[in-house]
DNA sequence: TATCTTGTAATAAAATAAATTACAAGATTA
DNA sequence: TAATCTTGTAATTTATTTTATTACAAGATA
């Protein structure tokens, strides 16, 4: 299993936003031609983003641009706005312990704390880095 | 996205062998039964836990049983001894990036760094949660 | 008004997860 | 030793999820 890669696309676009939107129009095109990705696809992550409040869509010549700073965008934030994980959360339960077995009646209750607890943590470091890094460290390998 | 259901099945294997091996002749199809899934996926989370070291396998009457004590085995044994993410790691990476814009070509080693750490953390979180706290609590709602 | 772009629905294709069927081989025990 | 039970595993199918594609209406601009 892995987290979709919505989310690598959505700092990927994050990312283009910065380095590009002071000189160019930004589009839906130009940004699925850095990804590689279907422009559909990428239209939809932009919709995520958007709705978030971490980007400004425009069809005029403004184009599409950052809503607020790198600084100020984590990975959660992207994470959360494209959501990666949904109600169900980050482990799938095996859905039919029997209830007639002692244990199988209550092995879901015994887990779902250890697992939540898990997945708090792991949202947690996502909280912990920002678009910036990527920003930072993008900058210095295209000098 | 979400972590296999075979990791949580092989958690309540392990609470089911800690509280009956004792008093029963353990088979993959009383495992499954206590599952509620299909004896040849329990069997093959089976194979993935004797092979880790932490179940002992026979086919006679001494049946399945733990290889070591529940204190002695962590959810991060569990998830690697079922291979829950393999080594494309925790996040998908959208494969095409353009190498013909800067930042498509640089994005993978400016975020596989951080995305790595991530993962680790999540790990780390799974070591700090042993089977036998689950067999704990499963203790007190089995009373 | 012609053109470009976004938003979104509907499908389709690809990838992954889980279930099922089938059966050979190991171990037991009667 | 023969009959039975169980594991290990391959092959196949089904279900689910992810990603891509096609199509087009509606918004914005020049």
């Amino acid at each position: 299993m892995q987290i979709t890669s919505k989310f690598t696309i959505a700092v990927h676009v994050i990312a283009l936003l910065y380095f590009f939107q002071e000189d160019t129009k930004v589009t839906s095109g130009f940004l699925a031609g850095s990804v590689g990705a279907n422009p559909v696809i990428v239209r939809n992550v932009l919709g995520n983003l958007k709705e978030a409040g971490i980007i400004n869509i425009s069809q005029g010549k403004s184009g599409i641009s950052l809503a607020r700073s790198p600084e100020e965008i984590s990975f959660y934030d992207v994470y959360r706005a494209v959501g990666c994980i949904d109600e169900r959360g980050l482990f799938h339960f095996h859905e039919n312990p029997n209830i007639r077995c002692p244990v199988g009646r209550n092995i879901h209750l015994a887990m779902d704390e250890k697992l939540q607890k898990v997945q708090d943590e792991m949202e947690e470091s996502l909280r912990r880095i920002t678009v910036a890094e990527v920003a930072e460290d993008l900058g210095k390998a295209m000098e």
